[in-house]
RNA sequence: GGGCGCUUAGCUCAGCUGGUCAGAGCGCCUCCCUUACAAGGAGGAUGCCGGGGGUUCGAGUCCCUCAGCGCCCACCA
């Protein structure tokens, strides 16, 4: 008999249970198991700024629930945790917490005392070392913490098998990678414009943009004509300055003649041609645009297919230059230098009614303006050397065969593909790598600077692969003296970073040991599953498969679960700005881990899903239930071995395997919702019938007691361990009191080879239901005695209902059973209620 | 402007290939201290399955269309 608890309780499981698996070892990743037995999860690693969400936890607790079935079904685990500590949302949490910014002019002082952590007032300047230093000191506290809640919440990772996007293997990984893609030309620098924060000072990549709606108004606007005024409508006036040309439709009669000829723009009276492009609607403001160096995208297009000049006034920190320009040998410049766009616009606007030039009103609209997707300002366009890697966005062939990609990768849920799909056909440009950042990877390159003083930019400088990783700004090329950094002569290291994306796309071959453990990347890679948000398909996925089909020509791992977005209580989107973030401690406090794992797996792939609490109350009511039917089931005396011989204990096991079957066949199809659905409903049919029908008889001492503990025990078992991969804490302490070894390392419940009718079950289920009925409506004990019960039923099911006969009328507490052929029904003699 | 998803009892959701598919849980109402569980247990009420058209002998289930919500995307004149 094993040793019960008198009172079972959830309480402390999470502590207990957590410090035993790190102590055993039971997630353990064993490398000796061979390719073919080894599932390998290519875990997201979450950003590392501030606290993690209801989001992430969704997600990833659905993730440990697949790889918990998938270790009980007899695979070895390759599931690691990384965390990306590289990068902006770094940079911009350590600036706010510690109250600095990051000035690489100030030189590197290792005794300076670290600021204090208010974060309030001033920002200080401080050298680029020492903010790279509280980088690492910041998210290595978050990462405690964060590991903290993962290991509370159950997830069965082997911490060993942790990385950080930033560490020297993701370093080593990333700086690898680049410098392959960059000897096959699949990575390369240009000169060109860009997509620029102002704020940050720093490129961004199409992925990373986001439209908002945005107040703005047309302006009409006279250019000056030979035979007079062409008016023109635009939203940016103050960028009249950056004018190149003006562009109509090759189609549109009233601007035909204008086509090939000069006309001169207001205030400064520069001379620009009109030209015709298929791009300018003539729906669209007058019909006839301005092209300005650069205004939007659809500048850059014009500029570079109508191979016209570069005039730009406004810097990298979103204001007009000083000094005058020299395509402006006239006009109020004066009155426009060092002006924010928005502070010049408001003068230009005065200075155009001055002149004349501005007709009307200003016609106020709301238009979709590109942001940084973590930016304040708009984005404008600079013209920037920046590094970029081939994605297919101009290369046709390069599209269709990432697109091939994708279809060759298995989707959980299959629309999500959609996604990809689309966002790969609308690609518009290479990816845009480099940043101009400090807390990153950086680009592996220098350059040589000629005896004039001229950086060589083409023909960059490249460290043998054994080096690396290095960083350029203060390791040395081969052949060079550090003496000559910055040298006529010499050399000068990039000096940018690589987006963490450029870092994180490689988080496979980072987890997998690419470069540093052959053996383990070839038993590991390509990985099985990527799990992840649909937010980040066009970024993290779809970069990942952009890697990996580069370096391997393969797919980074088989198959993709998608999980959906969690929403607050009222079905609204959780967002920090609304304020309606809930965040999972407490609610791990009030629900336990097991209330809040089932919650998540409730959630279906690609589903939104409500952070509700009544569901987390459900999957902790579960919980206890199992605590509570294990004790008394084991307590019963339950025991597995002996011949099943009773009817409706076979129809129970029949039924079990019948289930079994569909979550099974349910979870290899990654469909945990679905195989929580069964398990769960099977389990209260369990418990709520035929614990309660068979128990008489397990207590007593008659030839059935045998049959009917052997048949608990084996569907005690198998339920427990069904349940295991979701109430992985409740699970593993109900196993504890009767079985050795962890539940999570016993193997997936097989069908028990057994037949029988399951019919006899379903009819004596109904026959206490149809007693219990009738008890409660005469509001009486279910204890009340029946004198007599006569059910009359279909001949097959009175068939069925004889061979329970016993069960039945002890669970019913029934004196006298009476079970006939007839019209379907029951009628119930109460014994006198006693007084 | 385009795409994808969602819309089923007050709430959260199942309903997979059209024919016991009108369901579960929560909440609500009634009852029961039954020696596993009162942080229980038993029973009950509740829905023109978002609107409108089709297809079919038959449609939450397929097609068209409209609406609302969410997400993703889109060249900002």
């Amino acid at each position: 008999m094993p040793e019960l608890p008198e009172k079972p309780s959830l309480d402390g499981l999470e502590q207990k249970w957590s410090q035993r698996w790190e102590r055993d070892q039971t997630f353990a990743f064993d490398r000796n198991k061979t390719r073919e037995q080894i599932f390998s999860i290519d875990t997201p690693p979450p950003t590392v700024s501030g606290s993690l969400h209801m989001g992430s936890v969704f997600g990833y607790a659905q993730t440990d629930a697949i790889a918990r079935y998938q270790r009980m079904r007899g695979m070895e685990l390759f599931y690691p945790m990384g965390w990306d500590d590289n990068g902006l949302p770094t940079e911009r949490r350590v600036q706010n917490f510690y109250g600095v910014r990051c000035d690489p002019s100030i030189p590197y002082d290792p005794d300076a005392p670290l600021p204090k952590g208010d974060g309030k007032g001033e920002q200080r300047p401080i050298s680029r070392q020492a903010f790279i230093e509280l980088c690492h000191k910041l998210t290595a506290e978050d990462e405690r913490a964060f590991e903290e809640l993962w290991r509370t919440l159950g997830l069965s990772v082997d911490w060993q098998l942790t990385y950080a996007t930033i560490d020297d293997r993701s370093r080593l990984v990333a700086q690898r990678m680049f410098l392959r893609n960059l000897a096959r030309g699949e990575a390369y620098a240009t000169d060109a414009p860009t997509l620029w924060d102002v704020d940050f000072q720093s490129a961004v990549a199409q992925a990373e943009l986001e439209d908002r709606e945005q107040q703005a108004a047309y302006h009409r606007i006279s250019f000056h004509g030979p035979n007079g005024p062409i008016f023109i409508e635009t939203t940016r006036p103050e960028l009249i300055p950056s004018c190149v040309a003006l562009v109509a439709n090759p189609d549109d009669a009233r601007y035909q003649p204008l086509f090939g000829t000069t006309v001169r723009t207001p205030l400064f009276d520069v001379e620009v041609p009109v030209h015709p492009h298929a791009l300018a609607d003539p729906e669209k403001g007058s019909g006839i645009a301005m092209i300005c160096t650069f205004g939007d995208t659809t500048d850059v297009t014009w500029w570079r297919e109508l191979d016209l000049p570069v005039r730009t006034v406004i810097q990298r920190d979103g204001r007009f230059q000083v000094p005058q320009p020299d395509w402006l040998a006239t006009g109020p410049w004066e009155e426009l230098a060092g002006k924010t766009a928005k502070q010049a616009q408001k003068r230009i606007v005065e200075l155009l009614a001055e002149s004349g030039d501005l007709h009307g009103e200003p016609r106020p609209i709301t238009h979709p303006v590109k942001f940084f997707e973590k930016g304040d300002r708009p984005l404008e366009i600079v013209t920037s050397r920046q590094w970029y890697i081939r994605n297919g966005g101009r290369d046709p062939e390069l599209r269709a065969a990432l697109l091939e990609r994708g279809a060759q990768l298995r989707w959980h849920p299959p629309f999500m593909k959609v996604r990809y799909d689309h966002w790969v056909g609308g690609l518009n440009g290479d990816w845009l790598i480099s940043r101009q950042r400090f807390f990153g990877v950086p680009i592996p390159v220098w350059y040589r600077i000629d005896e004039h003083g001229t950086v060589l930019h083409d023909e960059p400088l490249v460290p043998d692969e054994m080096r690396l990783p290095i960083d350029p700004s203060s390791d040395t090329p081969e052949g060079f003296e550090e003496s000559q950094r910055g040298q006529p002569g010499g050399f000068v290291g990039d000096p940018d970073v690589m987006d963490t994306w450029a870092t994180s796309s490689l988080s496979p071959q980072i987890a997998t040991g690419w470069i540093d453990d052959p053996e383990l990347f070839d038993k590991t890679f390509p990985m099985n599953l990527r799990p992840q948000g649909p937010e980040i398909i066009r970024t993290w996925l779809f970069s990942s498969i952009v890697r990996s089909h580069f370096e391997h020509d393969a797919l980074p791992w088989s198959d993709t679960n998608i999980n959906g977005w969690v929403l607050d209580p009222d079905r609204k989107k959780m967002s920090k700005s609304i304020g309606n973030v809930v965040t999972p401690m407490p609610l791990l406090e009030e629900f336990g881990a097991d209330g809040i794992r089932y919650w998540a797996c409730r959630g279906a792939p690609g589903t939104d899903t409500a952070a509700d609490k009544g569901v987390m109350k459900v999957g902790r009511r579960l919980a206890i239930k199992v605590l509570n039917v294990s004790k008394f089931v084991l307590g019963l005396g339950a025991e597995e071995g002996a011949e099943i011989t009773e009817p409706i204990d076979r129809a129970m096991l029949v039924q079990l395997n019948a289930m079994l079957g569909e979550a099974t066949a349910a979870w290899e199809d990654f469909d945990y919702t679905r195989a929580l659905d069964r398990i769960e409903t099977f389990f209260w049919r369990f418990c709520d019938d035929y614990v309660e029908l068979v128990k008489g008889r397990a207590y007593g001492d008659g030839p059935g007691a045998a049959s009917a503990k052997a048949t608990l025990a084996t569907t005690l078992s198998t339920l427990q361990r069904a349940l295991a991969p979701f109430l992985a804490f409740v699970a593993e302490e109900v196993w504890s009191w009767w079985q050795d070894g962890s539940i999570h390392r016993a193997s997936w419940p097989e069908p028990v080879a057994i037949e029988g009718d399951p019919i006899v079950f379903d009819v004596a289920a109904d026959a206490i239901a149809q007693i219990r009925k009738v008890k409660t409506e005469a509001k009486v004990s279910l204890r009340t005695p029946v004198e007599r019960a006569t059910i009359t039923d279909t001949p097959e099911r009175v068939a069925a209902l004889r061979q329970a006969a016993s069960d039945v009328r002890e669970a019913g507490a029934i004196t006298e059973l009476l079970v006939d052929e007839g019209e379907p029904g029951v009628d119930i003699v109460l014994a006198a209620p006693v007084s």
